[in-house]
DNA sequence: ATATGTGCAAATATTTTGCATTCGA
DNA sequence: TCGAATGCAAAATATTTGCACATAT
């Protein structure tokens, strides 16, 4: 617990440091998804079980935020509805299983040659790339069978 | 109009082949995204352009039986809503303006050897890979300086 | 003190489903 | 004919917004 509180704490000075009210919503926010890719409604529910009258507002408004603040980024599995993640300190992508629907992430060296080419290609300006690729884990090879 | 009637004729017989009913909501569904990345609003108003009384839940079943025969692609731009392609013959991926929106299909002969690596280091058995890259065109570059 | 952020409820947007009817094979 | 597909309406799911109140700076 004396890990959480320091925890905490470092996420209000991340927040301070944006120029952001360092609120207590937010912060558990932080927290929350420090451990993993996780969607909205996952979140508010762990938001409650901490701060019974967090709300799923809050939840979106805080996401939208840190999102554009670029502490936070979206993902888009193949689903209705996104998820979120920390913005990773060393870049990773997604490989979503279709059987039981593990993500496992993975990094991608080459990612960033790709970035380049593309930019070169089509004169864009690149400022990110998700890659998201589909397949079957080795437990759901086997079941397929 | 002579190669309209053709390429409807020619959706048909390609559901023929599937072993779906060959309906002409269908045919027209095919039709339409044969024009490029649509979401199920913009296939729906099309639709019911050419036949007042077409559903909406019927672009939503449609689109769910395409994607599964493989004919059609799902696409994850940063919406909360979903686009769809045909399968393109040529596997291609893209890049997203953040500027206007424009969406600039490219090649990406990296993809395959990121696949290879990741089945490899994984144990995954991939099925499919998708990129989104996101930037800002030659347009929207000049007007951000 | 005051502008920013939150909770709540209601609105909007997106997608899915049940069921009676229609239509293709 | 008859099972598959559609239209319509209603439900389910996901996200956004207006406004009164609370809170960080």
């Amino acid at each position: 617990m004396a890990s959480k509180t320091k925890s905490l704490k470092s996420n209000r000075s991340a927040l301070n440091v944006t120029g952001l009210r360092a609120t207590s919503q937010r912060a558990l926010i932080l927290e929350i998804i420090r451990h993993g890719h996780l969607d909205a409604d996952e979140i508010y529910r762990q938001a409650r079980a901490k701060q019974p009258r967090f709300s799923l507002s809050t939840v979106y408004r805080t996401l939208q935020v840190l999102k554009k603040l670029g502490l936070v980024e979206e993902l888009h599995f193949d689903e209705t509805h996104h998820h979120y993640e920390m913005k990773p300190s060393s870049e990773h992508q997604h490989l979503v299983c279709l059987g039981c629907g593990k993500v496992v992430e993975f990094e991608c060296p080459l990612s960033l040659k790709m970035k380049e080419d593309i930019a070169q290609e089509k004169g864009f300006e690149i400022t990110g790339a998700e890659i998201r690729m589909t397949g079957y884990c080795p437990k759901c090879r086997q079941k397929r069978k």
